[in-house]
DNA sequence: ATTAAAAAATGATACATATCACACAATATG
DNA sequence: CATATTGTGTGATATGTATCATTTTTTAAT
């Protein structure tokens, strides 16, 4: 499903696109299309030709490369832009984009978004310091990635998904074990044994993809080390 | 040592500086000294308060973190930024830098370069350009850290200091033992017995620091998976 | 030079985690 | 509904790498 939208009276606009004039924003919406994906839907695929920065409004998005060893470099919830070092100066997906959840998504001509840049201060430098933030978080994932255990980086998985995606103790995880796996580096059946584990000790209560946090601080404690 | 610039004249300048006009170059200049660092002085700290965009001319630094898990996120060969996510909208570094040969650092007060971006279309484009160029390498690293063995990340990082950094297969390495373990996430106890092997195999010659690769295409073959 | 201190090499062992194998459950497909 | 397909749990085993211990080499200090 696909729909034109207004961007003027957008609700959900990003940082750097409230700094655009109202003429500015009318022209993002005659270059930019809303497009609907379900869960589980492909958004672009590494290696793929790309013409447009996205913007994810709403919904859940894991970022991953592809292949046997796939890796799931991140999760990020809308809204936000997805993969704009990918789009803007080279032009092929350094990696693919998939739905973890329902999500509705900009997709704003590259051309445009450079525009803007060239045009307006106040919008290029919000997106510089939307690439700061984002270089920082990389760093951080790139050190805990490496210097927990696996029950470290588990824990740490788990209270990402509770406090910064769903915002609740009880959910859904909207990843497959074997996913899981690609998301802090190890396999299924590791995954499996240690969230087994953590249900045993009470810290977690976990059935099929059905996860309660019992223990949050539990969790935090084997998180950082 | 420390140093007054006239940068309307300098031959190094970022691709973004190369958008500045002579006004602001000469604003630059009263803005900004230049340092001279030896071989393994510090920089700049982890855990510091920032108010420089430090611009690397020449030389080799190493950023990092600090504590007995010390890790090294980047090396990296000037010219180029270091550090831009760190300074610009937070202030305190999230790591530190260390110098790893002879290098000259220009210290820029980040309101002068603030000022550049709200200023100059085209440089604040070409720090975006920098900034995101930066995020995929750093998305690549993540990834074949934890890809690879320790054979394969040592070869990487043999073939880095050979190809990026020296630009000759006969080099002293920059690092220690320990040091090249933090670099490729391993003990030093690995690295020494991998280099013996690799020694052995007669892919590298290695006496101490000095370093010859004899075998380049093995080592990329190791790194390559 | 002589000694002290730090860095590196190397062997033995321990341990976390991957891999393999299989049973079982859940979900999709005709 | 039966059957295939995919996902998951769990035990047994293998393996890479960390850790510990000791020796040797290199570098620095007196």
């Amino acid at each position: 499903m696909t729909s034109n939208i207004n961007c003027n009276t957008c609700i959900i606009k990003s940082s750097a696109a409230k700094e655009l004039n109202s003429e500015q924003l009318s022209a993002l919406g005659k270059n930019c299309v809303q497009i609907f994906f379900k869960k589980g839907d492909v958004i672009f695929k590494e290696g793929t030709f790309s013409v447009n920065i996205t913007y994810l409004r709403e919904g859940v998005v894991k970022l991953h490369t592809e292949g046997k060893s796939s890796q799931i470099l991140k999760i990020t919830k809308g809204p936000g832009y997805l993969g704009i070092p990918t789009t803007f100066e080279e032009k092929i997906n350094h990696y693919s984009a998939t739905a973890l959840e329902d999500c509705n998504i900009c997709f704003i001509h590259t051309n445009i978004f450079k525009s803007f840049i060239e045009e307006n201060k106040k919008f290029a430098y919000e997106i510089i310091v939307e690439l700061c933030n984002s270089e920082l978080e990389l760093f951080q994932k790139c050190v805990s990635r490496t210097k927990n255990n696996i029950y470290g980086r588990l824990s740490h998985a788990l209270l990402f998904f509770s406090e910064k995606i769903y915002k609740t103790d009880n959910f859904n995880l909207p990843l497959s074990r074997e996913e899981l796996g690609n998301f802090i580096n190890t396999t299924r059946e590791s995954v499996s044994r240690v969230l087994a584990e953590l249900d045993s000790k009470k810290i977690i209560q976990i059935k099929g993809r059905q996860l309660k946090i019992l223990k949050p601080e539990a969790l935090k404690e084997l998180s950082d080390v």
